[in-house]
DNA sequence: ATTCCACAGGAAACAGTGGTCC
DNA sequence: GGACCACTGTTTCCTGTGGAAT
């Protein structure tokens, strides 16, 4: 049989509509199933929670946890647009709104993010310039002058908290208590958090009111993980095109690393891409741990990417010493500085940049004690030099020195 | 037992930016 | 146009640390 040519190959392949992904969008975190698998209790416990809403009166606040990609977000996001549809026949003035804290990224940005969904213009509510207090008084004369019944659901709350304390606001206790201020309409709090033990950070009194309900997220297991690939599978590739090892694999790589359906369902798809290009007829065991390197290298990739000038040569200085003190990247950073005719950051803004780059993996340390010489970390990569160097080799900045 | 190193890392202050309000 | 605000990125100042050297 002749060699075919590739490109014929694939043309062919795209004519004939041989396609493995029929639907990728079912393959996405966002896409909302119609039913949420093994929840059932806790989609009961929010809508319980809930309820008094359909009733016009004020919901309890309700605190959620669970490990990331055990389904909180989307749990509450259903329950809420199961409410929006029946509250939506009467004329009853309920608003759900919802925020990430970790998008909006400060307490004003969450304030306001609240303020616009409840109907509050750009010129009543202006990105910057006012006070938090000023937003926050607003938002809520938006709530009492309405009449409306508010649900703030505060995603990631615990970035909220985090940032409440550094800039030493108390915007969540302002908020648990803004009932007492509102003289029509009324304000419920749902938060959702991933991290478990952020409520030790908690004020007593934000605790009292906002944790009145708690709702607890367990890990799904593999089992529950391969059912509920199985049932993306089914929507998002065609018949048989994911073979069962394949399936299992998969399960069993997302489930052990704490539960969570979100990376087992971006492994799946990343995989089926894989296969789809390949022209391969199913995806395989193969395709799956190509598949898991290759997310793994695309984030450090895009993590190398995104750092400014400054902690990309901390990461330079770093692969050139190849497991050195602080000190003595700090001199070889300097250096790298003066080369490229930038002003060098002080050590101590260094020690605190290496600390950063340090929780996204890229690089680990070691406290050493030295006795007579001090103490000192010392760092080196935790990834492989050639994917910093084929990374900075394109940054016109960096060319010459990687 | 005491000294001393080479930092780690917290706290506070500051500069700069981009805005509102009166 | 000046007072004020939030926020980020930074500097300055400072205290704390564990073990080798003395």
């Amino acid at each position: 049989m002749a060699v075919q040519d590739p490109v014929e190959k694939m043309l062919d392949a795209a004519q004939n509509g041989m396609s493995l992904l029929v639907d990728r969008e079912k393959l996405h975190f966002t896409y909302m199933p119609d039913v949420i698998q093994h929840r059932d209790t806790e989609q009961e416990m929010v809508t319980q929670s809930l309820l008094p809403i359909l009733k016009r009166s004020r919901p309890s606040n309700l605190l959620v946890y669970g490990k990331p990609g055990t389904g909180k977000t989307l749990v509450v996001r259903k329950v809420l647009s199961k409410i929006r549809v029946r509250v939506a026949r009467t004329d009853f003035p309920i608003r759900l709104v919802y925020v990430n804290a970790k998008e909006e990224t400060t307490t004003y940005g969450i304030l306001v993010s609240f303020g616009h969904q409840l109907g509050l213009s750009e010129r009543d509510l202006p990105p910057t310039g006012l006070s938090i207090a000023e937003v926050f008084r607003r938002a809520l004369v938006a709530v009492g002058s309405g009449g409306i019944n508010a649900v703030l659901v505060i995603d990631e709350i615990d970035y909220l908290v985090h940032l409440a304390a550094r800039t030493k606001n108390d915007v969540l206790y302002q908020l648990t208590r803004a009932n007492e201020r509102l003289k029509a309409g009324s304000l419920a709090l749902v938060g959702i958090s991933n991290d478990l033990t952020f409520k030790e950070r908690l004020d007593a009194r934000v605790l009292s009111t906002l944790g009145e309900e708690e709702i607890v997220f367990t890990n799904y297991t593999v089992e529950q993980i391969r059912r509920i690939l199985e049932d993306r599978i089914g929507g998002a590739f065609v018949s048989g095109a994911v073979t069962p090892p394949a399936l299992n694999l998969c399960a069993a790589m997302a489930g052990s690393q704490h539960g969570d359906a979100r990376r087992a369902i971006d492994l799946m798809r990343v995989a089926g891409e894989m296969a789809e290009r390949e022209q391969s007829g199913t995806v395989t065991e193969g395709h799956i741990r190509a598949a898991a390197q290759k997310i793994e290298e695309n984030k450090e990739v895009a993590a190398l990417r995104s750092y400014p000038l400054h902690e990309k040569l901390l990461i330079v200085a770093i692969m050139r010493s190849g497991g050195s003190s602080t000190g003595e990247i700090y001199a070889a950073y300097k250096e790298l500085a003066r080369t490229l005719r930038q002003d060098a950051l002080t050590q101590r803004r260094v020690t605190q940049m290496l600390s950063e780059i340090e929780v996204s993996g890229i690089i680990t340390s070691r406290l050493v004690h030295q006795g007579m010489h001090g103490r000192t970390k010392k760092y080196k990569l935790a990834i492989p030099a050639e994917i910093i160097k084929s990374t900075f080799e394109g940054d016109l900045t960096l060319g010459d020195v990687v």
